[in-house]
RNA sequence: GGGCGCGUAGCUCAGGGGGAGAGCGCUACAUUGACACUGUAGAGGUCAUAGGUUCGAAACCUAUCGUGCCCACCA
């Protein structure tokens, strides 16, 4: 092998051993790091901050993947790109870790106390709160490290109280009564967002109410007869004929004996069940709305640790699962139970702990939604987000509606406790610091004696202000004025309402504008039969599993293809990364070809010029042009499965298996080192963004500009490809001539085939005369048959009629089995196309150049057909 | 109850008003100027079902079935 002074190249692509060397050399670089440049134009994506209890996924694979593609793309485009990452201290997610750490010592968090607790937990976060990091760089991610934000850092928890304050000042932070959705396990409340719905099998069971006046009786629905301890009412429709005499009366509560009214709301469905409910205000939340409605009393009867309290006599202190059985054979015995059915009930569960909720009444503090979300559904409705899908514009604007007020206050510790302090008069002062809110104290309440709000924020309350508050707000930073708002965000659809719309809402009330342009929805992945993917099904892939298995360029590669932008899940097929990893190995054994060839490789990658390019080159040079735009193209419309599909298309079918073999020709071949190194080299620069190591291993071998890829710029079709245009029209015959060529040999090599021949077989035959002399080179190297006798089925004309002017020395028996089959193949095309034109309607009606093609079509097929039968006659 | 996605080759999926496509798998053959394999070819499909629009539908419309998801206060 020819190495022309450089060290031979290994065999086999190594990812372990590149991939780590190639990482630390672009940290080393600098490369990631941009500092706010206003001459150029910005493109800035805010990671969506990971939990410091996080490990990589393969969901990461598909949302965060394309925040590094397009991060990568913009750089060599010459952007002022910067991808912006960051941790999220997700309150509920990280205590409930730290709180079963502290259970395996015999420790919670009470016994310990809130300041060794937050530093318990401070250790932990500094202990295990970079995994995730460290995985990213495995993958490949190159964020802009040296601006990692955390949501609690010292700035940004600055920014959230500054957020609190103003908003209590303008009145849309209030503490109130609710009902809240508790988790009792998390010991928490959750905002409605943080509640899922779960179908599971439960009973129901209908209870008799007994009227006061012992005129009659009334029957309600229940899948939680707990609850009727707090029953203030029973409801019925006010046009329910039924119930109309009832309404007004009161009747009997069993079991306790207290006096409830019935009374109409037409909130209560005529049709359902027996068309009356039971309310219970304190429990339920449309009975709490009911409740409201009619100044009912709103007694609780559950208390925070799950177990009955209050006004419930016997059942006090029992487990509100064991007070409901209780309750039932209590309601049996009674004779109030009319019946007891199986029944799919939707239970709301605590996506947080998968605990069931129970909504009870707590003293908590909210956020006002209605004024925050009018100039969010606005942006939206003027165009100044987009989504991508456009489809989940709806989602979001849909998420606005019927939105109650956000419960903010989170009764645990680890988070950004609330700027909140109370006088020994329960006086509310609300304050940035303990400083002023002692000032203020003293000024409207005349004490200096405060305690603090104990309880933190909800989690989302500071990640809605992440794309500004890493940018420094609410100081007025350079970053702060290029860099927001940002070009785009890229999540998955479960948090559009969760997250983005608080973003976008908490970002034009504060940062005086949306917080970026574009959402760009990636898919949720799935196991390849659509599955989700959990521990308990054992599906689920750990994608440091894959970069072991096939590196991660190859990982990155395979998520990528397989991302769709119509479709909302990923069926994750593992057979695309091992795809890749081929694929890889193919790019660099062509490498290897490359920097073998005896000539040596160029010392810069320049093009020859025009009249020196041979026919292949013009192909290969249009095939290359027209791959650099359908890519840029992709990345610019998130088509990031498109653009995985063009690059294998383009690097391995036309590159490797044509023009590599066809550079294999023999003759003058000055320049073939040339164009074989250009071409490679701005195909890897397109494949960088997606494939970052291998492509700088490649491009570090060819004669490149610059210090590394990831620095070096886009091709660009009009300027680094212009000969394209000023090639005076021969670039498209040669495009022509070449792919029916490359239609032909394939032929060739199957012929030979069929006909038998051994690879010892050497049919010399001569090379037909009136071949251009690249065909000729090309039969020598391809066919070493030499035999060229099947170009019926190329459509062609100028090639193809050359081509079946070359008689063949084979079997006549499997020529003519051959050329019958293709007369078949042939005749039944002519009869579709006679057809189709004898059709007068079609004639009159398709669109012209349809119909010239069509008569195109025909005659092509009938042109060939004659020369196969030809051909066949010549057989004898 | 509303809304959305998806049903195309054995598998995973592209495509998209005018000749059914890719990769994997399978079969045949070839294979020392790169390729722990690669190449060329072949077999394999009533494009879920039923209607409709159209000269023409796998594609557009409607309905149905299957499947997955999101939202909603049906106790």
């Amino acid at each position: 092998m020819h190495t022309d002074g450089r060290p031979e190249l290994p065999k086999t692509y190594e990812p372990s051993e590149v991939e780590p060397r190639r990482y630390a050399e672009s940290l080393a670089r600098g490369v990631f790091h941009e500092d706010p440049d206003p001459a150029r134009p910005a493109f800035i994506i805010s990671m969506p901050p990971p939990n410091i209890t996080g490990r990589a996924h393969l969901g990461h694979g598909s949302t965060y993947t394309p925040m590094d593609i397009l991060t990568r793309y913009h750089r060599m485009l010459g952007e002022n790109a910067d991808w912006l990452p960051g941790q999220d201290h997700a309150a509920i997610a990280t205590e409930t870790v730290l709180v079963r750490e502290l259970a395996k010592e015999g420790l919670t968090r009470n016994s310990l106390g809130r300041e060794a607790y937050l530093e318990r937990a401070w250790q932990w976060r500094d202990q295990y709160g970079d995994t995730i990091d460290s995985q990213f760089q495995m993958l490949g991610f190159g964020p802009d490290w040296d601006r990692k934000r955390f949501t609690m850092d010292p700035p940004l928890s600055a920014a959230v109280i500054r957020v609190f304050v103003r908003l209590y000042r303008e009145g849309l932070i209030y503490r109130g009564t609710r009902l809240v959705n508790w988790d009792i396990k998390a010991q928490s409340t959750l905002s409605d967002a943080e509640v899922e719905y779960e179908e599971r099998n439960a009973k129901i069971w209908e209870i008799r109410y007994e009227t006061e006046d012992a005129s009659g009786s009334i029957v309600v629905a229940t899948t939680r007869p707990e609850t009727m301890l707090g029953d203030t009412a029973i409801a019925v429709h006010p046009s329910d004929a039924r119930y109309s005499s009832l309404i007004g009366k009161n009747v009997i509560l069993p079991l306790v004996n207290r006096s409830i009214p019935v009374i109409a709301d037409a909130s209560v469905l005529s049709d359902f069940g027996t068309g009356a409910v039971k309310v219970t205000p304190g429990h339920d939340p449309s009975d709490y709305e009911i409740g409201q409605r009619h100044n009912l009393p709103m007694p609780s009867v559950i208390a925070l640790d799950g177990t009955m309290s209050g006004d419930v006599g016997r059942y006090e202190g029992m487990d509100r699962l064991d007070a409901r059985k209780a309750i039932v054979e209590d309601l049996r015995s009674s004779g109030a139970l009319v019946s007891e059915k199986d029944y799919l009930q939707k239970v709301s569960i605590s996506s947080r702990s998968g605990e069931v909720i129970e909504p009870l009444l707590s003293l908590q503090w909210f956020c006002k939604m209605e004024s925050l979300a009018k100039p969010a559904v606005e942006a939206y409705r003027k165009g100044k987000i987009r989504f991508v899908p456009e489809r989940f514009g709806r989602t979001y604007e849909n998420g606005f509606e019927n939105l109650r007020d956000w419960n903010i206050s989170r009764q645990i510790w680890w988070g950004h406790q609330l700027p909140v302090w109370y006088t020994p008069n329960d006086e509310v002062v609300v304050a940035e610091s303990e400083d002023e809110a002692l000032a203020i104290a003293e000024r409207d309440f005349k004490t200096r004696e405060l305690r603090r709000d104990p309880d933190t924020l909800d989690t989302w309350f500071s990640s809605g202000l992440w794309p500004f508050s890493i940018l420094g707000w609410p100081d007025e930073t350079a970053e702060m004025a290029h860099w927001y708002p940002n070009q785009v965000m890229i999540t998955g659809r479960d948090i559009i309402f969760l997250w983005i719309a608080r973003m976008v809402m908490l970002g034009l009330h504060f940062a005086d504008d949306i917080p970026f342009r574009t959402v760009f929805v990636a898919p949720l992945v799935f196991d390849k039969h659509g599955r989700k993917m959990s521990k308990s099904l054992g599906n689920s892939i750990d994608p440091l599993d894959l970069i072991k298995e096939y590196g991660a360029d190859a990982t990155r590669f395979g998520i990528i293809k397989q991302m769709r932008l119509e479709s909302q899940e990923l069926r994750f097929d593992e057979r695309a990364c091992d795809d890749a990893r081929r694929f890889n190995t193919k790019l660099w054994n062509a490498l290897r070809f490359i920097c073998s060839l005896e000539e040596g490789l160029p010392t810069a990658s320049r093009l020859p010029k025009n009249d020196e390019l041979t026919v292949a080159d013009k192909w290969i040079l249009t095939r290359l042009r027209e791959t650099v735009i359908k890519i840029t193209e992709a990345f610019d419309r998130f088509e990031f499965g498109t653009a995985a599909d063009e690059l294998l298309d383009f690097g391995w079918f036309t590159f490797c298996d044509w023009y590599l073999e066809a550079s294999k020709a023999p003759g003058e071949r000055a320049t073939r080192a040339s164009v074989l190194s250009y071409v490679f080299n701005a195909f890897v620069r397109l494949m960088h963004p997606i494939a970052p190591f291998i492509t700088e291993e490649i491009w570090q071998q060819l004669p490149h500009d610059g210090a590394t890829i990831v620095t070096a710029s886009w091709p660009d079709p009009l300027q680094d490809l212009a000969y394209y245009d000023g090639a005076g029209g021969s670039f498209e015959a040669a495009r022509t001539d070449f792919e029916a060529f490359i239609v032909s040999a394939g032929t060739i090599r199957n012929v030979k085939a069929e006909m038998g021949m051994g690879p010892k077989d050497r049919l010399t035959l001569d090379v037909p005369p009136g071949l251009p002399d690249w065909v000729a080179e090309q039969f020598a190297v391809h066919a070493k048959a030499e035999l060229v006798v099947d170009a019926a089925r190329v459509a062609g004309p100028t090639l193809a009629e050359k081509l079946a002017t070359i008689t063949a020395q084979a079997p006549t028996g499997l020529l003519r089995e051959r050329y019958t089959r293709e007369i078949a193949k042939l005749q039944s095309e002519v009869e579709r196309g006679e057809k189709k034109l004898a059709n007068e309607s079609f004639i009159a009606k398709a669109a012209l150049d349809v119909v010239e093609k069509e008569r195109e079509k025909l005659a092509g097929y009938g042109r060939d057909l004659a020369r196969v039968r030809d051909e066949l006659a010549k057989l004898g």
